[in-house]
RNA sequence: GGGUAGGUGGCCGAGUGGUUAAUGGCAGCAGACUGUAAAUCUGCCACGCAACGCGUUGCGGUGGUUCGAAUCCACCCCUGCCCA
């Protein structure tokens, strides 16, 4: 079955144009995925996901269990179905909550408990039903419960971290009873070394793919993107290469520098719903009064149906009076952003011209152009 | 005209002798957000300045009591409600 579900077609330097294929989708790499925690992209019809152009967006396991529960999901048809998203969907594991609610949590060799931040219940997520939940869900591409630790994690924790996150990862490849995909999450910390032990052990199991997980958690951009430089290449070249969490246009250029095939991120999302704009010559944070009487798109030359029809000054004044229409129009736009950014880095690597994108790029996003009025 | 309640920083509204340039909330200004406990959170918000500190003015007005008043007293001005 690992025939065609992904493919490098073409090379820019370490930066990869690939097609990623399952029965349900077909995703050019490298490619952006949308986050939709709760089955659903905050703020966002399917329909809009769809029409901006995304082949696939993520879930959450933790999340959906929680809420409204595997079971519930599996009898309404599974998750595409319950959500009406009809194309490629990938789950998180609860891996990541491990990590950001790790105050809730307690963890052993045998799985990870969790105190529900809803209630306060007990839940057991095992390697085990974690990819029972995910079965129930449907999702094409599942993740195993993983530990990603945090930044200042000591060499010796991380070290017996990922002991375990490298079993838990084999005993989800053996608990996989579907021909949905499961990905291994290569983990380590900030310690290359690790990093590349981690690749290595993973590398040994029949994986569909490799998630990079524990990057962007609050470590340096630049250790970012040296621990990143130290893990991919000892990732299987043929095997797509996820960095899980990312990011920011400016880490994923890095990223894709780096031969990182596919990539997630709220940061547009969320970034949309407290009044931010992406745009190639920075961010713009829409409630700035600068911005009251402007008639300009927030971007010119921007395709997306919020650039297409309404000015700065109505979209700051939705934002100033609290409407939900606001965050709405705001997520359409970041989200056609990065699809925009995704597709140009696609069409730079296919004409060899990658480098030569990212540097005109960066120049442009990170100098901010005086805002028009 | 009589009675009564009240006048606090852009607005609402705490505070009724001393950690008060004055709680809160709203509005305003700015910032953050990276496998979503987020339509959330943070900072600023009298005026002036050589400004993470100093100075000035300050709770309707004017006087007064007091070591010290937004807080107590006197008079005045204004507003709401009730009765004529």
């Amino acid at each position: 079955m690992e025939n065609n579900f992904f493919s490098v077609i073409d090379r820019d330097g370490d930066a990869r144009l690939g097609i990623l294929k399952t029965p349900r989708f077909c995703a050019d790499t490298p490619v952006f995925m949308p986050v939709g925690t709760q089955a659903t992209v905050k703020g966002m019809l399917p329909r809009d996901v769809a029409d901006i152009g995304f082949p696939i967006i993520l879930s959450n396991t933790y999340h959906l269990y929680l809420r409204p529960g595997h079971e519930l999901i599996r009898k309404m048809g599974g998750l595409h179905r319950f959500m009406d998203w009809r194309r490629g969907i990938l789950t998180d594991s609860g891996g990541f909550q491990v990590f950001s609610l790790k105050d809730l949590r307690s963890i052993s060799d045998e799985g990870v408990t969790f105190k529900s931040h809803i209630d306060g219940s007990s839940h057991f997520f095992s390697p085990e039903n974690v990819i029972m939940f995910q079965e129930s869900f449907g999702s094409d591409i599942m993740m195993p419960i993983d530990e990603c630790v945090p930044p200042d994690a000591s060499f010796s924790y991380v070290e017996s971290s990922l002991k375990r996150t490298h079993s838990w990862a084999f005993r989800c490849l053996k608990a996989k009873t579907t021909d949905q995909r499961l990905f291994g999450i290569v983990q380590g910390g900030m310690y290359g070394d690790l990093r590349k032990i981690s690749a290595e052990t993973l590398r040994e199991g029949n994986f569909s793919g490799f998630s990079i997980g524990g990057l962007s958690v609050g470590e340096s951009k630049e250790l970012m993107y040296d621990v990143l430089g130290l893990t991919t290449p000892h990732i299987p070249f043929d095997k797509p290469r996820y960095l899980m969490g990312v990011g920011a246009p400016d880490d994923i250029l890095e990223a894709v520098e780096r031969g990182v095939d596919m990539f997630d991120c709220v940061l547009p999302t969320r970034t949309a719903r407290t009044g931010t704009f992406l745009t190639a010559d920075g961010k713009i944070v829409i409630k700035n009064a600068v911005h009251k009487y402007s008639a300009e798109p927030v971007e010119a030359g921007c395709d997306c149906y919020t650039c297409a029809n309404f000015t700065r000054s109505y979209l700051r004044h939705l934002f100033m009076v609290d409407e939900m229409l606001g965050p709405q129009l705001a997520t359409i736009h970041n989200l056609a952003f990065m699809y925009r950014l995704m597709k140009n880095i696609r069409t730079s690597i296919e004409q060899k011209k990658f480098r030569v994108f990212k540097a005109g790029f960066l120049e442009r996003y990170n100098n901010k152009a005086v805002i028009k009025q």
